[in-house]
DNA sequence: TAGCGGTGTGC
DNA sequence: GCACACC
DNA sequence: GCTA
């Protein structure tokens, strides 16, 4: 919020004169953070505590909303989604009066400071005040309590609390951010009056946040009481398999490499069933850009045939398989790529199978050209590529940007879809329904609210959350490599091959996996190889965690398919 | 305008 | 058997 | 979204 002004930080009461603004009698106060950019949501907090305003560390105490929020039914799911049971509360009778200049009363009572560095806050107790309308607020809202922890959670709730039978609601509001802007543009509290979005009562708030804890802290907990057979329980405490492999004799001394560059991993096809976020012609402004661009475009780009280059063999040949052409890991196309990716995540969070499945088209067919694209023309004759890909790349082209992809990227909902998305064993589905059906917004809701109805991989999933996010180093993947190696010659002999193949395969300086070809020249002496190289991996705990393991390649014996040799398919992690 | 994979898990 | 997720 |  580039609005607020800076002013002086105050890190005492004492010193709040400084920054005349003094917002230390007005209720907890919590940043509903859709639609902010993360800059802006910093100021604010910072604006607030600099005011001496209580930001809530845990939103079930929060009183004050304050966020972008246009209407009520947005406001009223921002609250639920935060588990409030709220009603829209009537207006109240007296009606309210015109902005007051008066300063609020405040300053009788102490409150302890939670968590936060900021100086304890004073808060009007006993005024009967309301923050409604006119009236300039602290509402002492009645049965408002520090969010101390050493507070019951439930003592917040007003009403067993109150002293004051007439203000015996507790009631909530979501305010415009402008409230604050005419606040710091006054120097002083302005009448809520048109900020409001919503006043509601509440019928239930929230559990209170557990004092703050780390994802895994708070696994533990649910760990202990969940059932002891569960296998996340069981092996929480055993070593990394990095620790191990850095401690590992044959492995200890390779050297670790790191570059930083890394295309996404080729994403694949995801079920579908409708879809509620836009794509990219939905939007009407967009449609008539799209329009104008191509039709620009199109005699801009006439007769400069010449400067496409030849298309290659499997162009004109119209291969369709990425599989049967060369792809390099980084190509001349990646800036646009990383476009193209971002409108097919679009379309896997939205749960667009159709739609992913031809981004993914796409994007493999421009991975796999060799040259910098420069006309239209070339991306058209790509296949897998029409109308649409072309009218991207010209957007793109044009105007350095794509209207879907910035769409996209400022949408707050698909960045918690996308979050939740990220959790092993969570696709598109899932990931909409903690949002959508559930309200969660964050991994400790799941942790906190629905860690039960997650499946065993889910749990996995959530517990290493930023483990399987981590890239692999190629070092490291040659060691893990180089384990799995040593295992399969325990097993069988030192004719044993093990080949690393995927993304390292193609000089990917990390990778997001380990794909490897386990083989041995003697074809009966891989039958069975993977489901013992998996147990013996497993008892020498290796491999913490069986996510799956697909045998039926194995299976149909080891003759099947004429020119494959025998693969893993080891989807066994960490 | 239909059709766009194969396999394992969990309910 | 169906829904879902992974590669 | 694209192909057959």
């Amino acid at each position: 919020m580039n609005t607020i002004p800076s002013q002086p930080l105050a890190k005492n009461v004492m010193h709040t004169n400084e920054s005349r603004l003094d917002l230390s009698s007005i209720p907890p106060v919590s940043i509903l953070s859709a639609h902010f950019e993360d800059d802006e949501i910093d100021d604010i907090k910072t604006t607030l505590r600099r005011c001496g305003a209580t930001l809530t560390t845990d939103v079930s105490d929060a009183k004050l909303f304050i966020g972008k929020v246009g209407t009520t039914r947005r406001a009223e799911f921002e609250l639920r989604s935060r588990k409030f049971k709220v009603e829209a509360a009537p207006e109240p009778s007296h009606d309210s009066r015109p902005d007051s200049n008066e300063e609020p009363p405040n300053k009788k009572r102490k409150l302890s400071s939670s968590g936060s560095s900021r100086a304890p806050i004073v808060m009007d107790n006993d005024s009967g005040s309301t923050i409604e309308g006119g009236q300039i607020a602290p509402p002492s809202v009645p049965g408002y309590r520090s969010p101390s922890t050493a507070s019951p959670p439930n003592e917040n709730l007003s009403t067993s609390y109150s002293k004051e039978p007439s203000i015996h609601d507790d009631l909530v509001w979501v305010l415009k951010v402008d409230w604050l802007d005419a606040c710091l543009a006054a120097g002083h509290l302005v009448a809520l009056g048109e900020h409001v979005v919503y006043r509601g009562r509440v019928i239930e708030r929230p559990p209170p946040r557990l004092v703050h804890k780390s994802i895994k802290a708070v696994f533990a907990e649910v760990g202990k009481s969940a059932s002891g057979a569960d296998p996340v329980i069981q092996q929480q405490s055993n070593p990394s398999i990095i620790e191990r492999a850095k401690a590992d004799p044959v492995v200890a001394d390779l050297s670790q490499n790191s570059h930083q560059r890394q295309r996404a991993a080729q994403l694949q096809s995801r079920r579908f069933e409708g879809s509620s976020f836009a794509s990219g012609n939905r939007n009407p402004t967009f449609t008539s850009q799209k329009a104008h661009l191509l039709q620009q475009t199109t005699s801009e780009y006439e007769g400069e045939d010449s400067d496409i280059p030849p298309p290659p063999n499997w162009v004109k040949e119209r291969i369709q398989y990425s599989c049967q052409r060369f792809t390099p890991a980084d190509g001349p196309n990646e800036d646009f790529l990383s476009q193209v990716e971002q409108i097919q995540m679009a379309r896997i969070l939205t749960d667009d199978e159709t739609g992913t499945r031809a981004y993914s088209t796409i994007i493999a067919s421009i991975a796999a050209y060799p040259f910098k694209l420069s006309h239209p023309r070339e991306i058209a004759q790509l296949p897998g590529c029409d109308e649409k890909a072309v009218s991207l790349f010209v957007e793109w082209k044009n105007t350095g940007r794509i209207q879907a992809v910035e769409d996209y990227e400022s949408d707050e909902d698909m960045k918690i879809l996308h979050m939740f998305f990220g959790i092993w064993g969570v696709g598109a589905k899932t990931a909409r329904r903690y949002y959508y059906n559930n309200f969660w917004r964050e991994l400790d809701d799941i942790v906190e609210h629905g860690w039960d109805e997650l499946d065993r991989v889910q749990q996995i999933g959530v517990k290493y959350y930023d483990d399987f996010l981590q890239k692999i180093p190629r070092a490291e993947v040659e060691q893990i490599a180089g384990i799995i190696r040593r295992y399969a010659v325990r097993l069988r002999d030192n004719r044993i091959t093990v080949t690393i193949v995927g993304g390292y395969r193609r000089g990917k300086s990390e990778s997001g996996d380990v794909d490897v070809i386990i083989s041995h020249p003697d074809l009966g002496a891989t039958a069975g190889l993977v489901k013992d190289l998996v147990e013996l991996l497993e008892d020498d705990l290796w491999i913490t965690h069986r996510l799956t393991l697909s045998l039926k390649n194995t299976q149909r014996g080891q003759t099947t398919l004429p020119f494959c040799t025998n693969k893993t398919s080891a989807a066994t992690k960490i």
